[in-house]
DNA sequence: TCGATATAGTTTCCGAGGAAATCATTGAGA
DNA sequence: TCTCAATGATTTCCTCGGAAACTATATCGA
């Protein structure tokens, strides 16, 4: 007898979650950013500089999939390029003024939108969530920020 | 000043959920099916029929997605189709025999993945969370069977 | 110094699935 | 009956991102 669908908390947190990024994407889509764009112009505003090969593993993602993401962000004109002066395989990512000023923008969409799916919750139950998965994820070595 | 990438429930919910997800998705690899086809599989099996456009609104797809799922898996032997009698627009998908026999090979994958992730969670501490995911569920109307 | 190897980034090819046009069938109304 | 709107399914085109081959650079060892 197969067990059934629904009765996976893999399920339902596929469910909410598809639902939480989903509808994020939607917002960020206004500005022309889809979540992956989005992960790495947030953390280059935080980090202040990137390189794209930690990117891709910090984002698990391909060196390739990050090469084409970086090649649309530049002509956008959102972020910068610089070859490595002293070892030239590598490149050093950084934010140009109008991605330093996009970012904040996003970053209040993603507020919005997390308020939007756990605004309802009582403090003592978003905590409860946030533990939870913090825990699986630390149980997991899960250090990559996730994308789409 | 913009919040941190980590800061937000929708981050920690989509890295454990695509790390819950990828993990299944490896599993399901060695029998050749995605999860977007075990949904449908274990769908069916549970249902005993299914109308391909019922099903792309339960899994949050495309009609057109699911018609070419439906191609594939039956070009596979692992459904069939046939033409509804009294209105032939309509389709009727049952599993074959041997759709039937592989699905609980599948949910036992699914229950093991369930395992790997969620098991070491205390009873109330696994309640707990499937009930705040309930909530948000039913909050936000998402009746869909969540896909990749 | 000169291969051999390792590593960063790019490119090519491919599969998954969405958007929307299209096809097929049905039912409703003139 | 004939046309047209509604609805299910399919097809075409497109985008995203992975796999892996490829390029460029650096380093190590003989």
């Amino acid at each position: 007898m197969a067990s059934n669908l629904d009765s996976h908390l893999g399920y339902w947190l596929r469910m909410v979650s598809n639902s939480v990024t989903g509808t994020f994407a939607c917002k960020l889509k206004a500005h022309d950013i889809n979540i992956a764009e989005w992960v790495i112009l947030q953390h280059l505003y935080e980090a202040g500089a990137g390189v794209p090969n930690e990117i891709a593993m910090r984002m698990n993602m391909t060196r390739g999939g990050v090469s084409k993401l970086v090649d649309k962000l530049t002509s956008r004109q959102l972020l910068q390029r610089t070859i490595d002066k002293d070892d030239r395989r590598y490149q050093s990512l950084i934010l140009s003024a109008k991605g330093r000023a996009l970012v904040p923008k996003l970053a209040a969409l993603a507020d919005k939108n997390d308020a939007e799916f756990f605004g309802h919750l009582k403090a003592n139950e978003r905590m409860a969530l946030q533990n939870t998965l913090k825990t699986i994820a630390s149980r997991r070595n899960l250090t990559s920020a996730p994308i789409g």
